[in-house]
DNA sequence: CTTGAAAGATGGGGTGC
DNA sequence: GCACCCCATCTTTCAAG
């Protein structure tokens, strides 16, 4: 990691690039963004040295192997002091299926969103949580009963400032 | 696509390894998943044409480039006929700064995470959604202020039914 | 599952513009 | 900055045993 270099317009076409196409070959992505391939790859390994491309990943599309509950949560502690939260967060990221949490303003504090492999499953793991005393005062549980977008691919034209 | 094949436990292995690393070699895959190149690779094509593995992309760490706003949204509809629904998920799927939304149980219709520049933008978002007349009732907005937890990675373990 | 081999990609080097 | 060579090494892909 380094200082934030600014980001030309050939910069945040590699991105969008890799962004859609993580195994995309060097040589393809130089000729898909109109470098030759050497400058496209020192480009590249600049952006992947300041932490701006922090990983590659692989999707796994778990539900054409098993079916998966998904549950957003909303949860408000009981106090609010920083060790509180520090408390409360800490734990979250230690448990698996929960695979997000904003700490969110208005009417709670925090929106989680968990993965398990049925309700079953999600309520057993917030039956859990309560039983851990980690401060939750309240919670309300919304379950997904259908995904209508979950978007890897981050819509990098519309949050850069132009040029940079 | 094809038929979900079973999953064995190497099967998860290769999952979970391409999941953190998107870009490991075959070879270095199969040495970690206990296997010689062919046989795993031969494993992997299979998960990738089944679509299991649904692709490769690079995670991008917009923040150390520039701030974004990110925000929960909870929306009503004001008439619940398919149409209504179709005609709301038409318009949210091709609006990139909505990278994710959610049909949900309990108290609302749908909860929508949104990307923007900065809260500006996402207000004159959900204005020129509401002119488009898509059947929003009544929304409301979270703002996040701390992204606690957002993996990439899917706890599969904890999602599969034990071997398969 | 293993070995092996051909085709291609990677990660450099260097030169010149 | 860039393009256009070069090269050695690694990776991918698939055939044959």
């Amino acid at each position: 990691m380094m200082a934030a270099p600014k980001l030309d317009p050939i910069d945040l076409k590699i991105l969008n690039a890799i962004q859609r196409d993580g195994r995309i070959t060097k040589l393809a992505l130089a000729d898909k963004v109109g470098l030759s391939p050497t400058p496209c790859w020192m480009r590249l390994r600049k952006l992947e040295k300041a932490g701006i491309v922090s990983g590659y990943h692989a999707s796994i599309a778990i539900r054409v192997v098993a079916p998966v509950a998904t549950v957003l949560m909303e949860v408000t502690l009981a106090s609010h002091r920083q060790a509180d939260f520090d408390r409360f967060e800490r734990v979250i990221r230690d448990i698996p299926e929960i695979v997000a949490c904003w700490s969110v303003g208005g009417g709670v504090d925090y929106v989680l969103k968990v993965m398990a492999r049925d309700i079953d499953s999600y309520q057993r793991l917030v039956d859990s949580l309560l039983e851990r005393e980690i401060g939750i005062d309240r919670y309300f549980t919304y379950i997904v009963t259908k995904t209508v977008k979950d978007e890897t691919v981050l819509p990098l034209a519309d949050l850069l400032p132009p040029h940079s």
